[in-house]
DNA sequence: TAAGTGCAAATTGTATACAATTTTTACTGG
DNA sequence: CCAGTAAAAATTGTATACAATTTGCACTTA
């Protein structure tokens, strides 16, 4: 999100909630009471405020006034129009990176391939997760373009809660050959056909989390913070 | 923005400011200290604080750790970013547009373009550049896509600074006019005119802003909220 | 029993108080 | 006169206190 502010106080309780959020030990409508996690960290109500209001421009937790913060619970359908947004944006950034891309910039793109592949080998959800989704902002941070770099790390994050929801071992295994795939198009400068495997390779991973149905869990869980 | 919280009270000071930083009465550069304001406005630092967060995220303030905020000052360069993006955003929006709109749709667009031709003919330049955004916005939630919507919502006011800053009237007018023949172009269903239209009518935008130069002004002044 | 009412407890919203940091100012020494 | 430094003032960061709102529960009543 590259937020410019963040005295790290607030920073280490904003990642903690999100792993958290992320592995499920805090369920999607669940309640997180200011007080509760105040003294669960050791901090003031201020810094979880703090934190709450970051978190829900991630997407992640819901804000509704003066009622509190609740676990974001994204319906599958946002997680359609986050797609929809995604294709028109990254089938773009590829074509334009083909024609401007460095033989560095392959070899860069190769090194973060073989980190997702040990991601995936290893089993940890949560960087793995982290890493396939990197792979998309790294080609926009490798164009110099900033901007748009934050946009799609932005989109990613925004249904980060339905990706860990819903995809398994074995699509993340297919993303990875996927991205593959993608690099070998652009070391091949076939725009085309990055542009296809892009875009097919978006479509693949929304619809791994859409055929799952959506089912509320609303359970209210203890977590430890680290 | 979008941002689910708000208690209106910070909408307001947030609204105030967004107005005297667009309208140049806050210059980029110069700092918003956070006890000046609060007495200004009648409340407390809370609140300041909360208001320029969301400032933060909206790119019309930069929060510096321990030093505090400042009317942001952004770079001909970041426009530039911007306005790429916008670029692949907006093109692959007005395609998919071009297939799924309805007649209402269009009437809805025309509709708005009166209005823009009124802004411009009155010359408010705050209202004007904010119902040219509008129609960009617009598009966009006929298409029933909410995150596309707020996504393009975020990057206009984004660079509002900068097209404030730089916006001639004549350039107003201009956009008004390309605004129709995109309209036109939708409605005959000329899908590659279409997209044509749009790329050049935001690099017609990007242009007419990067020619002139960046004067950064540092000038700190006061002014009065409403 | 189910719905409705009103008070008590808990929770969020805002203001204030205190701590930590930065900026300014005044002073010293070269 | 200028650079360097230390104390003072101002400003931001965090915690706490109080106000406003919501939630939960006991109780009434049809």
């Amino acid at each position: 999100m590259s937020l410019t502010v963040d005295n790290s106080t607030t920073r280490v309780i904003v990642a903690a909630l999100t792993k958290a959020i992320i592995e499920h030990r805090l369920k999607p409508g669940s309640k997180l009471g200011e007080q509760k996690l105040a003294t669960q960290f050791g901090v003031s109500r201020t810094l979880i405020r703090q934190a709450m209001f970051q978190l829900s421009q991630k997407h992640l937790v819901l804000l509704e006034p003066a009622r509190g913060a609740f676990v974001a619970a994204p319906s599958i359908d946002e997680a359609r129009q986050v797609f929809v947004v995604r294709r028109m944006l990254e089938t773009a950034m590829v074509e334009q990176f083909v024609d401007q891309a460095t033989p560095s910039n392959f070899a860069a793109l190769r090194s973060h391939l073989k980190q997702e592949r040990a991601a995936v080998a290893m089993g940890d959800v949560g960087s793995r997760t982290e890493l396939l989704g990197d792979f998309h902002v790294y080609i926009a941070k490798l164009m110099g373009n900033k901007v748009l770099a934050e946009l799609i790390s932005d989109l990613i994050s925004r249904c980060a809660l339905i990706t860990l929801m819903y995809q398994s071992a074995h699509a993340a295994e297919h993303s990875v050959a996927e991205h593959d795939e993608i690099i070998n198009a652009l070391v091949a400068r076939n725009k085309p056909l990055a542009v296809k495997l892009m875009s097919e390779h978006l479509s693949h991973v929304e619809v791994s989390l859409t055929t799952h149905e959506h089912n509320d869990c609303i359970d209210v869980e203890m977590f430890q913070p680290a």
